[in-house]
DNA sequence: ATCTTGCGACATGCTAGCATGTTAGCTAGA
DNA sequence: TCTAGCTAACATGCTAGCATGTCGCAAGAT
């Protein structure tokens, strides 16, 4: 019962509007509250009521609540029947789980995609890791997390999979939400760099195993500084 | 309203009863739903009209409505705005996809499981194999079917990871329904068999290597014969 | 002072009806 | 006879209001 009851002032929303973003009334207000609740400016943990985003956005219940629900299904909000929706606390435990999921998925993907990938699919992924490059020289770092994002877009497409980006990044989401926690450390986007060009020589080789080591060992850099900042701050976490 | 013929009796969707299912009527008119799209009894490319779902089963729309939106996120059905919704169709891409998912994710568990099982995990292993075995001895396919399935089940809680289950079961959606058309070969159960048996030898020796092996040479099982279906009978899938 | 209990406010889930865009069929013209 | 355009029915998406179950607070009893 020893809740946060000071901040009843800091509550404001600040949600995206949603001519931002495109489809039904329904995907708009999805986009819009997923980008609030990955941004942390909806803490976690705090009620979310749906009459509350209605006023914001100015749109009626249904839409909303057709978009918490999908929210509910990505566990980025718990809806308690009758009660309350609430944003999801961070939690190291779906941390884990999220990175498990991509590094299942994208290492099944590399060692498919490294046994039969064609040169035009060569030439996209150098042409992202240069395009990474020149951020990183122009010290572009959002603009290089972009790319850092595109580079394993492009990976997953090319094993052909309509869906496969898509799910990737969802299971990511709750591991991107709680990297907003970590501190930038000095160096690290160069090594983001280099453990890309060796995901990349992997592939130039048609190398599975090598193409499955090099991404594991990328992908485990965050989590690995994760579970550092859950020792070193467990008051972070639920 | 006008009489039903003949004709239309074969069109008739026979709902389970919402009373089976627990939960909200949303819930409840998902699992409906979903139940009779893995049948085939909603038959591949049909039309599926909110409001007849509506009468049959006696609620209104919004249930229906999210319903069906879950559905269309696990395209299981197509929702063209303002114009109708369908049954999706039978899609060998669908179909690897999902067998493709599951593998990444079920070859990336027992990997894991393997290097760290406990004693009590492979008791339960061992007493939901003599289960199998016994089904089968009696005959009951069915039965054995679910078996199987609560096989894979408790391989994929052992991660310790809670969403995983479904996760998979989602993922292997497409592959359940068109292994409809499989026709049953016979030995195929003694098969599936000796199949969980290796990979609980490989658990049992905490070879990760050889339980991927023995994994993934299960789950290919069904693929391949529904690939060759697909050659076979190609106008079975849109 | 603390625990219990009852009442009030409230958040979600559901129902019913309106607005919007599409599709199919029919009619008129070439 | 065939095509093009129009009209009317219709399916979804949205809005507004009712029913149901939960949580919190306050007053009273121990």
């Amino acid at each position: 019962m020893s809740q946060d009851t000071v901040q009843m002032v800091a509550e404001a929303p600040a949600f995206r509007p949603l001519s931002d973003f495109a489809g039904t009334l329904s995907q708009r207000v999805y986009a819009s509250l997923k980008e609030a609740i990955l941004d942390l400016s909806l803490r976690p943990g705090a009620i979310l009521r749906k009459g509350d985003v209605c006023e914001a956005l100015g749109v009626s219940r249904s839409p909303v609540s057709e978009a918490v629900a999908r929210l509910a299904s990505e566990a980025l909000v718990d809806i308690v029947p009758q009660a309350g929706t609430f944003v999801a606390r961070l939690s190291l435990d779906e941390v884990r789980e999220g990175a498990f999921l991509r590094e299942a998925l994208e290492l099944a993907a590399v060692e498919e995609v490294a046994r039969a990938i064609t040169e035009e699919q060569l030439v996209e992924l150098r042409r992202n890791l240069r395009l990474q490059e020149g951020l990183v020289a122009d010290g572009d770092i959002r603009g290089f997390y972009a790319a850092d994002a595109g580079f394993h877009e492009l990976l997953l497409s090319f094993t052909g999979h309509r869906r496969l980006p898509g799910l990737s990044r969802t299971a990511w989401v709750h591991v991107d939400r709680a990297r907003r926690l970590l501190l930038p450390e000095p160096g690290r986007v160069e090594e983001t760099l280099a453990e890309h060009r060796a995901i990349l020589a992997a592939l130039e080789a048609r190398d599975p195993e090598a193409a499955r080591a090099a991404t594991r060992a990328h992908l485990r850099q965050v989590v690995t500084r994760l579970e550092r900042l859950g020792t070193e701050r467990p008051e972070l976490f639920a």
